[in-house]
DNA sequence: ATTTTCAAT
């Protein structure tokens, strides 16, 4: 894609917009979730930049069924219509971690495409509605890596998915408590994946 | 240990 198109276009955040929806410190009521792709090949990952963007859920202003970001994420993936005679590895980062019923959505996803690999990094544990623990237990079952965005994922996102238009080299600026924070969620989210009882 | 949770008021 043409390096002067718009940063919509090649799958760019807003500065702001990821500042203020990934601070694992705050509940924001909206969720976005970045993508990318690579396609294994003599034992290598290599990207594949034409499946690589964000997307947000939708929400029920203008009349639009309300939907999560996870439904919106596999019908886009569908339309790729990946070749099953390779192999793929999707990265999601998602600002909200799957609900029990996206997270079922992935698993019955991940049962009938062996050929994705699937990582999820969540900046936030979404725990509102009850069997979350469960649903993110089956992920891990599914074989889909679960895991905490850390530093290093809010900082690879910051210089991967977001628009810093003439800065290209400004820095990722952590917030105050973001690796404290990372830490405990992280903690958390292992005593989830081990506990056993669903 | 903590809670504001893919809104609605």
């Amino acid at each position: 894609m043409a390096a002067g198109s718009a940063p919509e276009a090649r799958g760019l955040m807003d500065e702001q917009t990821f500042l203020d929806n990934f601070n694992n410190l705050i509940y924001p009521h909206k969720t976005y979730l970045f993508y990318e792709t690579e396609r294994m090949q003599d034992d290598l990952w290599i990207p594949l930049d034409e499946y690589k963007g964000f997307l947000q859920n939708k929400g029920a202003d203008m009349g639009l069924e309300r939907r999560h970001a996870e439904p919106i994420f596999l019908e886009r993936m569908a339309s790729w219509n990946l070749d099953t005679e390779l192999r793929y590895r999707i990265t999601v980062f998602i600002s909200w971690s799957p609900c029990p019923d996206c997270a079922d959505e992935l698993v019955k996803f991940l049962r009938e495409n062996r050929h994705v690999n699937l990582r999820i990094f969540a900046a936030r544990i979404y725990d509102y509605l009850q069997g979350y623990e469960a649903g993110l237990r089956a992920l891990k079952a599914a074989g889909a890596e679960v895991a905490m965005m850390t530093f290093q994922e809010f900082e690879y996102c910051w210089k991967n998915f977001v628009d810093h238009q003439q800065d290209e080299d400004k820095p990722f600026p952590p917030w105050d408590n973001l690796d404290v924070r990372s830490e405990e969620l992280s903690q958390r989210l292992a005593g989830i994946l081990q506990n056993q009882e669903d």
